[in-house]
DNA sequence: GCAAGGTC
């Protein structure tokens, strides 16, 4: 370490040091103090519950006097300016440019003052913040405060990772500098959250609530719809296994059941085979089995097993397992856990656990601490395990048998236990006679809804929230009236939970599902390594979120139509009118049988849907920038079959580019240029897996509302949505590949086509950037596979709109990215996935 | 009245 400037010499200098938290000043003091002359005292700072602890300390042969104090967290909070800060002061859509700022709000003013008073008399500033990419963060918060106090400061981070001398007395004589990146990667994720999550809340709030009678809340006027990256996914996990279960339809099986009884016992023997699900197959079998009943022991295998004491304690496994022993909340789990720490019993809840008091105490929770420390330090529970196969007419049956030789762990570790099982004692070759063949049926039982500890292991999985932050998103979806718990605490989503995940679920948006954030997470992880730019990831992310943004609110029909499957229209708003029956634009190509109308929809988008609706869901959405539509009496030259009538559009002049007029006569058939371009830019009035102009594949009832339940379940097909069979088996598929060969071809032989395959990537894509690049730019964008993120790398020499997708590449997908040439890299190996 | 992240 360098010599500080202010330092030099024998003469004793000020350090300020400063701690996430007072309990790890007060440690750290102690272990600092310990040895050294003068000892340790304590003073008040202004905040009552961050003490100033004072000793001498020498650094690299330099005499300190130390004063060591903390914040509690982060010291800031990032907030809009003032003047949108009201609700109605603004459109959502400018929250995300509106001006931001950090603050010490109210609550934080006395830990503020305290190290501004105290860096005043200070020469070095020592940062001792926890270190994770948080602590970086609060670390440059802390500097900002006291640099404003006191320029001069020189300024030096310790890096720890546990509270134990070797460690403390090492880091403090090897100082480094803080880093800056991981401080920008959580000023790029605050920034982002609140952008996106206040814009959606406003957005969700402000349509839904007035217009839905709303008849859980006592005060519906008051309710917030919020949204955030982090209680949507966890909502949308609960939503999805309730569709699962929805879409469960039971099945009949058939299995044969053996039992033999003698003087040292019984044995139940299980088929080999499971079940079947073809009962004249079972049958036949069991009539085999009844006409030559006599069992041989075939096989007789004795081993010795051991059950091994669970891992050490982290937080979300304590909050698992008191959920799973006691059925205590997480909420409720971390409220203890805190309240045990405050009084010295556990260490802190919220970073994993390496020091255990042997204080004892009766609250659930920590006999639950503590009874897993000792399991943990305890051996493995010691078994003998039997396992015995018979063959009855050719077909095998097996019958296992266990006895405990040592508990072990187990004696001090009530909540598991280990059941074991007598059978007789068999040997090889032995022949008997069973007590009994039978034939059983059963049938298959959808999953169980969620429990807490699903909840949260689903959390933890996906990377939504911290361990510190988990219960609170779940206790969110609570608060919300987004999810209930019933008494065995499992998760089911209310109605309007349910409504909202389906509104951007038909919109095609994957919002609700943990992707986005998995996609923040990893340019945050590009960010405090360096190889992104801080303001690269803002601008590109809230770019595509913005884009986003005004998608979904092109798109708010989809949301009303999913909440008015379970609420009531409130005459508090003016939505209700009723769709009036619009002028015929041209014959349905679809059903061939209706004509399509031009109509406006109750939220005031536009588009020209087939009145053989719902038999025919032909539609064709247009820009959601539109004020008015009228169809003229001109007929266009070159769309049809039969006639195609043009329409006038007059456009909402602030939506759409300076470029464009805002009075246009166009025509729906696939001709018009103008009109394609701003269903590009602004979005149409739906994104539902109806074609957009008519071109395109299209599965016209997919995702339509009324299909819902059996067509959404996770074990349904990700493909064609229907249940009885995954993606990998979809009866589809064969065909489906043959049309993305053939279009492949297509495309190869004619890549002057290109305006439809803009279309046919922009359809698929979950939302479009508005911005197209231009013609071979450099660009890139990421792509969701699965669990690998690829990116797509250079704009091809063609005008395509930049996507993000927010959910696996479809296999069309892959072939768009081939015909364009688009190297599609995995983020992960960083090999080209689609040469 | 919005987010998520610290911690009291």
């Amino acid at each position: 370490m360098a010599s500080g400037g202010n330092g030099g010499g024998g003469r004793v200098i000020r350090v300020l040091n400063v701690a996430e938290k007072p309990s790890v000043a007060k440690a750290v003091s102690g272990i600092l103090s310990r040895n050294q002359g003068g000892g340790m005292r304590v003073r008040d700072g202004r905040s009552r519950y961050n003490k100033i602890f004072e000793f001498n300390y020498t650094i690299r042969n330099q005499p300190c006097q130390m004063l060591f104090t903390s914040v509690t967290g982060h010291l800031m909070e990032l907030e809009f300016d003032d003047r949108f800060r009201k609700w109605h002061s603004c459109d959502p859509l400018h929250l995300y440019d509106a001006p931001v700022r950090k603050y010490v709000p109210q609550d934080k003013l006395d830990i503020k003052r305290t190290l501004e008073e105290e860096a005043r008399g200070c020469q070095w500033i020592i940062l001792w913040l926890d270190c994770d990419r948080e602590g970086e963060n609060i670390a440059f918060e802390v500097l900002e405060v006291c640099r404003q106090a006191n320029h001069n400061l020189n300024v030096w981070r310790a890096r720890f990772s546990a509270l134990i001398d070797r460690e403390i007395h090492q880091s403090v004589q090897t100082l480094v500098q803080p880093n800056q990146l991981f401080s920008d990667a959580v000023d790029v994720r605050q920034e982002i959250d609140l952008r996106i999550g206040a814009s959606f809340t406003r957005f969700q709030t402000m349509l839904l609530r007035d217009a839905f009678v709303l008849d859980f809340a006592t005060d519906d006027r008051n309710l917030v719809l919020s949204y955030g990256p982090c209680q949507f996914p966890t909502l949308g996990f609960v939503v999805e296994r309730y569709w699962e279960i929805q879409a469960h339809e039971p099945e009949e099986f058939w299995t044969i059941n053996c039992t033999h009884n003698f003087d040292e016992g019984s044995a139940t023997f299980n088929w080999m085979r499971g079940h079947l699900f073809d009962y004249t197959c079972a049958v036949t079998i069991y009539e085999m089995c009844i006409q030559e009943p006599t069992a041989t022991v075939s096989k007789v295998k004795q081993q010795e097993k051991l059950k091994y004491p669970p891992h050490p304690l982290s937080t979300i496994e304590l909050e698992k397992r008191a959920s799973r022993y006691f059925r205590m909340s997480s909420e409720q789990t971390m409220k203890v856990a805190e309240d045990l720490y405050q009084n010295g019993f556990i260490s802190y809840p919220r970073t994993e656990t390496d020091c255990f008091s042997e204080k004892t105490d009766l609250r659930r929770v920590y006999e639950l601490v503590v009874r897993h420390f000792l399991a943990c330090v305890s051996k493995p529970a010691v078994g003998a395990e039997t396992t015995v196969e018979i063959d009855i007419a050719g077909e095998s049956f097996f019958a296992c048998g266990r006895v405990i030789l040592a508990k072990n762990y187990l004696d001090v570790y009530r909540f598991e236990s280990w059941g074991g099982s007598v059978i007789p004692t068999y040997t090889f070759g032995q022949q008997f006679i069973p007590r009994s063949l039978t034939l059983d049926s059963g049938v298959t039982r959808p999953p169980p809804l969620l429990s807490e500890a699903d909840l949260l292991g689903c959390m933890d999985k996906a990377g939504i929230g911290t361990d510190a932050t988990m219960h609170d998103h779940i206790k969110k979806l609570l608060d919300r009236f987004y999810a209930i718990k019933d008494s065995s605490t499992r998760f089911s989503p209310t109605k309007l939970g349910e409504a909202l995940v389906m509104g951007y679920d038909d919109m095609g948006y994957e919002l609700w599902k943990p992707y986005l954030r998995a996609m923040m997470e990893c340019d945050m992880k590009a960010v405090s390594m360096g190889t992104k730019r801080k303001t690269e990831v803002l601008e590109t992310c809230l770019q595509q979120m913005k884009a986003c943004f005004l998608d979904a609110r092109a798109n708010k029909g989809k949301l009303f139509e999913a909440m008015a499957i379970f609420f009531e229209r409130s005459n508090r708003s003016s939505g209700g009118e009723q769709q009036v029956v619009g002028d015929v634009v041209r014959r349905c190509g679809l059903c061939l049988e209706s004509d399509m109308v031009l109509r406006q929809k109750p939220d005031g988008n536009f588009m020209v849907g087939c009145l053989g609706y719902p038999q025919c869901r032909n539609v064709v959405w247009l820009p959601g920038s539109l004020s008015e539509a009228s169809v003229t009496e001109n007929t266009c030259t070159s769309c049809g079959p039969g006639l195609v009538y043009k329409i006038q559009f007059r456009f909402r002049r602030l939506e759409i580019p300076p470029n464009y007029s805002a009075q246009h006569i166009g025509c729906i058939g696939g001709c018009d240029d103008i009109l394609r371009q701003l269903v590009g830019i602004c979005g149409t009035g739906s994104r539902s897996s109806s074609n957009t102009f008519g071109r395109g594949r299209g599965n016209p009832t997919a995702s339509s509302s009324a299909q819902r339940g059996n067509s959404r379940a996770q074990g349904s097909c990700a493909y064609c949505r229907q249940t009885g069979h995954l993606s990998n088996d979809c009866p589809s598929q064969a065909s489906r590949s043959c049309t993305a060969r053939s279009q492949e071809v297509d495309l190869q032989n004619g890549l002057e086509n290109l305006q439809s395959l803009v279309i046919h990537v922009e359809r698929l894509a979950i939302c479009a950037l508005p911005i197209l690049p231009a013609t071979g730019e450099e660009s890139s964008f990421h792509v969701n596979h699965g669990s690998a993120i690829f990116s797509f790398g250079k704009i091809p020499s063609v005008e395509v709109s930049a996507q993000i997708l927010l959910r696996p590449l479809a296999a069309e997908e892959v072939v768009v990215a081939k015909v364009l040439q688009i190297p599609v890299v995995c983020h992960l190996c960083q090999q080209q996935v689609n040469q």
